[in-house]
DNA sequence: GCAGATTTTGGGAACGTTACCATTTTCTAT
DNA sequence: ATAGAAAATGGTAACGTTCCCAAAATCTGC
């Protein structure tokens, strides 16, 4: 194919010659805050604006090192939590004037280096990133500015980072799991090699511990953070524990209602004969039956705190904050009250 | 602030230095189809290997006019149809090796309009759009390849595009009203302006035609696409009409679910009082009480297709197809079977 | 009206790549 | 061996912008 670069785009140099001047004087009078005389700015738009005139965004950044563009690297944008991060990211973006690559890498370490790679590539200014896996080097020389997205910040000391405060996130799902009377709940977490399962479930086992439950006795099933796997790991517990009432708290609200689903095919009832708790706050956990009660993380809020600390990581001052924003509890019907209920099931320690 | 365009990556001519060939060599060493002996080819690989060689997408694009970039503009990210048909694009871009640049317009004709500004100075390859308004020029003369998403497609007919097949979709959702004897649904619609709004409208009218009844005689409200909007809709209509049992036909799974709510709040129960069928097909559906009987569309699939289609578009190729996905009936709880009793609600025309 | 300071402008060179053309090297057949 | 073809390589000019430096124009105060 013969060469065909910008179908006759007008460039710089043809509103140069429009408005008889140089194409230096074009860029610095189109280019906002330079000296040029006001009469010839405006002659110069003038010309630009009769040819419509639009900057050639590659040459730019080529010149300059600078792209507007940001890299947003999640695990699925199809799951409602992501897509939220994202539109929060997407909205705090266009305020800067910044353009967002989006990908998804499915919690695959290989698609994550991939779109990693062509990032860098892309010579992005900077990426917010949910890393999969536990490749540190990988991201950490990366060579570009990145932003941490969730709560795997432990694993990358040298990164700045926004998520959630699982921290308080759990203490908050754990204190109303008790005061209604579930003492040793059940747990879906994520599979191995998630860094988000391990976070989950060491603070989850600190408090129990602080409340003298033994972590061991806790029945632990693994999920992929899609709906059928918590369907799943759901229907594997009601095999192994039969006595009812139970309750259970997962890491995720997709998986909570597939737990849920998992309770209604069993011909069992929520909150009834088994109580569920969610991690996340989707809004598909409104609509359930009965709604869905879940610790909401801030998922909005994440996004767009993690565009703007992408750009004070670019902009180079304060590299290494690390950010935990507050849950809150939404409380719906999912969850019995069994307070009154002799603690035939709570299991004590020592 | 200094000149620091790419703090020292490696390039092309470094390789060449490093390997002991001219640049030209290298940069037909690494396109991969061109001449270049397997020896020399393989002594460049291996010293771009050594220094970490990456390609500079922005110099590529700049002199070759290809960025490997698309445009995806679509009303919301944080909406699960939408994600969902983002992430059908996102998948098949990446099998094609091309990055997304994702866009929401929130149904603002004019932040549509900046993306679209945003897209043509990033200069990329082509954009899949769902257009809001009906400024059509901007799109026809947008100087790029484009796609359309959704079923705008009656207004722009030289643009190629892919979406649901609105009329096959709501005749099989009025088939399944009808079989179980509501004959006249009430409709929330979009609001005025809203190009899928006018598509939705005609067909139900027209297959309202069909079977003799008169589209007058339909409560129609409007929403925003969104849930409390379609609380909000639904309280409305539940105002005007006291006789039940009804239905209701919603032009999105949203508002449905939002209408869902509204009944719960008026006291009364769906499907007994108030028969629900919404449209889209979207995951939290599953889990609503009842659980929403809706007409899914092929959202995964519109987003597949679209890419492709675009990537024709950008061949050259077959630049006027226009394609409409099947869509196919959910059936859960949300309708009920009034077919046994008597027809006093039948509007008959003539 | 003029020297000197200050704006304002123009002319390149660069950013890192690819495309073209010329040149060199290698191969093939005599 | 050698002419001629074919393959492989090098040199240089683009792509469209910005940045630097020098040149020109304008503005000061006397």
């Amino acid at each position: 194919m013969a060469q065909k670069p910008n179908i006759n785009r007008p460039t710089i140099v043809d509103v140069a010659r429009l408005a008889g001047v140089s194409k230096s004087t074009v860029a610095r009078a189109l280019s906002q805050s330079s000296e040029v005389k006001k009469k010839t700015r405006d002659r110069v738009i003038k010309a630009a604006d009769s040819v419509g005139y639009e900057r050639n965004h590659l040459a730019h950044s080529l010149r300059s090192g600078r792209t507007g563009m940001l890299g947003l690297v999640i695990p699925d944008l199809a799951n409602p939590f992501w897509a939220e991060v994202a539109r929060g990211a997407q909205d705090r973006a266009m305020d800067e004037g910044v353009s967002l690559l989006v990908f998804s890498s499915d919690w695959n370490a290989e698609r994550e280096a991939a779109h990693l790679r062509a990032l860098r590539q892309a010579r992005v200014d900077g990426a917010l990133v949910n890393p999969v896996g536990d490749h540190i080097d990988e991201l950490e020389r990366f060579g570009m500015p990145v932003v941490l997205l969730g709560s795997s910040a432990p694993r990358f000391p040298d990164l700045p980072s926004v998520g959630s405060d699982i921290n308080q996130g759990v203490r908050l799902g754990l204190d109303r799991l008790v005061a209604l009377g579930h003492h040793a709940p059940a747990l879906i977490v994520g599979s191995k090699g998630r860094l988000a399962r391990t976070r989950f479930m060491r603070v989850v086992f600190d408090h129990c511990v602080d409340r003298d439950v033994d972590p061991q006795s806790l029945i632990v099933e693994e999920g992929e953070y899609t709906v059928q796997s918590g369907k799943k790991a759901m229907a594997r517990i009601l095999v192994k524990k039969t006595s009812e009432p139970m309750s259970v708290f997962v890491a995720n609200d997709l998986m909570a209602l597939g737990a849920l689903l998992a309770v209604r095919e069993a011909g069992l009832t929520c909150p009834n004969d088994v109580s569920i708790l969610g991690f996340d706050g989707i809004q598909a956990g409104i609509f359930s039956d009965p709604g869905l009660s879940t610790v909401k993380k801030p998922a909005r809020k994440i996004g767009e705190k993690g565009i703007r600390l992408l750009f004070d990581a670019i902009a180079g001052k304060a590299s290494d904050k690390r950010i935990e924003l507050a849950c809150e509890m939404r409380n719906l019907g999912s969850l019995a009250d069994i307070s009154g209920t002799s603690p035939q099931h709570l299991t004590v320690v020592g």
